[in-house]
DNA sequence: CTGAAAGCGCTAACAC
DNA sequence: GTGTTAGCGCTTTCAG
């Protein structure tokens, strides 16, 4: 069973192989009779139009390249599942790569994709990638980018971002809200926007109460794991029993010091409550519960491959494009660690 | 700044472009003196073959489809992870596709890959996939494809699989090496062949130890998931307080358990030792840690990889192939809920 | 050692 | 309404 081609309807039905490929396309000036002739034939054979050859004729593939930090991550993973479900309903495929986090291999990744001739790319910036070029490689290419969750504001482009600063200060201020009256933040590594900006929110919503900031009772995470938030809990259990409400930078540092804080005695919430950051399946199983901050990695997913698409037409004909940033939102969830 | 192509290479050196494609892939009929001189050239210009062309003419994309019931899921997402890294290793790009554990959409995706001529497939079935007419089509197709983690023994191909009965058989007999005599089994719905062959692992287990199957104590989750295996905790906490052990089908219910039995005062593990399945990272998290099964979803992906990639050389290479099943070893994880 | 020519399968401008 | 033609960019005989 050889492959069935435009030629092969024309032939058997002595017409023009672009005859029939209008037909099928439903031009206006092909007539209906040779219209149904040739759409009959074509589903009774199964005719599939060669993807490789209306690649090459129409210059585009009908598939774009997604570039992640890290797969196997809740969050990230809900991304995938965002983009390419969405992609799939306006008949486009995704090309998923892992960036480990690095900027090497987000170059050398970026390279590829625009080797196969991708229709775009969505990508998210390693935590250590500070130089741009190669994103500005893409435009030179022409290749569509947006950029999502870790953007840099200093490339232009279409962005979807979550509003760090704001979830914080909802975080921060949940806490205010249920009674907490000395606050300490877990945060991040120094350098990445995403700790920058929920550290900034955490200060801010402080200010706005009232509650002076200390920086003693900031703590830097070496690494956003559960033993590092155990040792911060030891940390604080051990020198900062006035401590009555902990704001974490993600629900496994969290969690690790909801657990660090239980070993010394500590009752959450009654001494202490606690909320994390992204909603992880995780949170859902502590005891308590861990209260956090939900951001849809689906709905961020979704609206990272209407913009690219968006920008694909815009480009396809012609037409300028006005760069546009569009936020996610956040939400509390509120759960048993804070009362 | 237009697309370099062999034809403008080949204008400006005065040469044809069939010369310079053989030089550019060093044919030995070409002389070194043209090779050198064709290869600074593209180089020079940054010469990148069209992808689009080359497919059409090698009728081959380098794109391989990969279809996974759940990416949200720390296992697969790991297959992924596996699946792509090797790939790309060989010069492959990977397509994902979720089928949301759903004999249609499962279907659908595949008839989707192979209407965009994908080189090969890897497919883990729906739990709800008993017809096979929709892998037969891919063979039909002359596309090859390997079962990977969920696979049925009746479609002919390559296969990677898990032992889960003997995954089960060592979970089970950890729990009597840690001197339990009364052994719950949580296990999961009836169908799933992963369901059933951990359940009778269960079985054996207990058998070659000389313990009594007691289907009372066999429990099925009607979810996997976490209220579920509370919930189930409960029955054993009010009903079954002679159980002195549990093996969970996943670490999710295990969770759920533990969480349960100690709501109700039941030490862990002094009272009941429990064992999960995956290894998740919830069991690195939990109070007590959770013992459980590693299974490497990322040597999964790699060597289902390797094993498609070698269906697809013997098919080029017009080579007779004999189907294999690959196992990939599975581990029994000390933690702190078992003694 | 090099090149002419054919063709992969499809599309679109243009002619009839 | 339909067909002719001319490619898209590459690879591979086969002839010279």
């Amino acid at each position: 069973m050889s492959k069935v081609t435009l030629k092969k309807i024309a032939e058997a039905l002595d017409l023009s192989t672009a005859t029939v490929s209008k037909a099928l396309k439903d031009y206006s000036d092909i007539s209906l009779e040779t219209k149904l002739k040739v759409k009959a034939l074509a589903d009774s054979l199964n005719y599939k139009p060669n993807p490789f050859a209306q690649s090459l004729r129409n210059k585009e593939s009908k598939i774009i390249g997604l570039i992640i930090p890290e797969i196997v991550h809740d969050f990230f993973a809900n991304i995938i599942l965002g983009v390419t479900k969405t992609a799939e309903k306006y008949g486009y495929l995704v090309i998923t790569l892992q960036s480990d986090e690095s900027y090497g291999v987000e170059k050398k990744q970026i390279e590829l994709l625009l080797s196969r001739n991708v229709d775009g790319i969505l990508i998210s910036l390693a935590d250590n990638t500070v130089n741009y070029n190669h994103i500005k490689e893409i435009k030179r290419a022409r290749v569509p980018v947006v950029l999502y969750d870790k953007i840099s504001k200093s490339i232009e482009g279409h962005k979807i971002v979550i509003d760090d600063q704001k979830a914080a200060y909802n975080a921060t201020k949940h806490l205010i809200d249920c009674g907490c009256k000395r606050i300490a933040h877990v945060r991040g590594a120094l350098k990445p926007q995403t700790t920058i900006d929920r550290f900034i929110g955490y200060k801010m919503a402080l200010k706005d109460h009232n509650i002076t900031f200390d920086n003693s009772i900031v703590f830097e995470a070496k690494s956003l794991t559960f033993e590092e938030g155990k040792r911060i809990a030891y940390e604080i259990a051990l020198k900062h029993r006035d401590i009555d409400g902990v704001f974490a930078f993600c629900d496994l540092l969290a969690t690790g010091v909801l657990v660090g804080l239980k070993e010394h005695g500590i009752k959450i919430p009654d001494d202490v409550s606690i909320i994390g950051f992204s909603n992880w399946l995780l949170s859902t199983v502590t005891t308590p519960t861990l209260s956090t901050i939900n951001q849809s990695g689906f709905q961020m997913g979704e609206e990272a491959f209407k913009l690219l698409l968006e920008e694909i037409d815009d480009i396809k004909k012609g037409r300028d494009i006005k760069y546009k940033t569009v936020e996610i939102p956040t939400k509390v969830i509120v759960r048993n660690s804070t009362k």
